[in-house]
DNA sequence: ACTCAATTGTCGTTTAGATGACAATTTACT
DNA sequence: AGTAAATTGTCATCTAAACGACAATTGAGT
């Protein structure tokens, strides 16, 4: 990949945005930045030097499974979200049997060691004040998902999953949310922890009282976001 | 409170023990010990000054409150461990509806200002990447958290409630545990995401099979951990 | 255009665990 | 000690949502 759009993808995000030119110019060194497909696994346990990711473009699963290969989707990532975090010590396999499957038909994604990354935000305070804050931040939009699973019923959590999808893939055209979906119903029962036929009778509840239309399997409208 | 146990306490602290002496000492001019008794709230959203916690004695419960005043418990917190973190976007609410609650008969606990806190990362590349580690831990931790309710059965989560509050809160006196416990049932459910009764029948269950000796209800006795 | 695999649709059935109601017990308070 | 309040014990009932089973539809690949 040719230097100047590495750059130019790393100035852009939000957490390198007030970084020198020159820390810009060292992370891009560092960077290496990778393709993959629809269904492409990422494993981050199991290679042997841990690294941290953020996505330049496409969608990403994040799942944990339990012994019997029933799956959770612990998290949905898009354009410049990290993950494959940092952590005090080192061995630790504190990602257990997490792993990352592509969703969208492309993806393309940066990476850099941990160590190396660790090297950079010892001499940039600012950047490391901002790494926590975005862990942070994630932290504390887990905590919701956590109190939604305990409080809220299936139909509440499917609805909300479907504007909460549209905030990050929603185009507007005059109030009107159109976006590719690259979950199916299976995948969507994995995030908001339910089934796959309960998802079903719940997007065609909604589909029946027009909150939401699909077109074939791959594109919704949602005409009132503030009616579902 | 004596500055030198404030500054003991500090140079004791996992997050602060490769600290030099100066820095340390920085930290305890800034920082602010209070104590706190049972069933006292620390609210820490509409605080006109965000702040920064960390748990010198004692032991406090994170809620979070749904309309109904339903409660879950997000955290139990114990010695050392931090909370009210930092975020990026100064305003935000993030700390939507949590609160914390005194559930040991004492509490101390130490603050700073999160502004103040950060001048000090700034300075301190090493502490900002183990708060970072910090706080990844806290992620992940959650993120087991949520794997286990989606997959864990009751009986399986009240169990491992027990396993887990006895690694932070137990004395092992050669090879059974003894501890205090601060919860009761209704506080053991809304930890696991259960309800009470669900808990009773679950202990009183584990006591006639032996795993776990209630003595009052304040004491608890493990004589196993490996057959819990 | 045809075939097969993946996805979705629709049931009836089952079940874990919540909920309500009330009693028994323990602890706190004066 | 004596009373009130908090906590725990025990049921029977109810319900949301999982699960199994099979059909219908869609879409991808040849």
């Amino acid at each position: 990949m040719r230097e100047d759009i590495k750059y130019w993808y790393l100035k852009n995000h939000k957490l390198f945005e007030h970084l020198s030119d020159s820390d810009v110019d060292a992370l891009c060194v560092m960077s290496s930045f990778k393709q993959g497909d629809k269904n492409d696994i990422i494993y981050f346990s199991d290679t042997d030097k841990k690294r941290l990711y953020t996505i330049k473009h496409g969608i990403l699963k994040i799942c944990h499974q339990d012994k019997d290969g029933k799956e959770v989707i612990t998290e949905l990532l898009t354009e410049h979200d990290i993950f494959g975090y940092i952590s005090l010590s080192e061995s630790e396999k504190n990602t257990n049997e997490q792993y990352a499957i592509v969703l969208s038909d492309k993806l393309s994604i940066c990476s850099f060691e941990v160590e190396k990354f660790k090297a950079v935000l010892q001499n940039n305070s600012n950047l490391s004040i901002k790494y926590s804050a975005l862990i942070n931040e994630k932290l504390v939009s887990f905590q919701q998902k956590y109190s939604d699973l305990v409080f809220k019923d299936v139909n509440t959590r499917v609805a909300e999953f479907f504007k909460r999808y549209a905030s990050y893939h929603a185009k507007d055209v005059n109030g009107i949310l159109e976006m590719e979906m690259v979950l199916t119903h299976q995948e969507i029962a994995d995030y908001t922890a339910s089934s796959r036929q309960s998802v079903t009778s719940i997007v065609n509840k909604l589909v029946e009282e027009g909150k939401i239309i699909y077109e074939g399997r791959k594109k919704v409208i949602i005409p009132d976001v503030s009616k579902l």
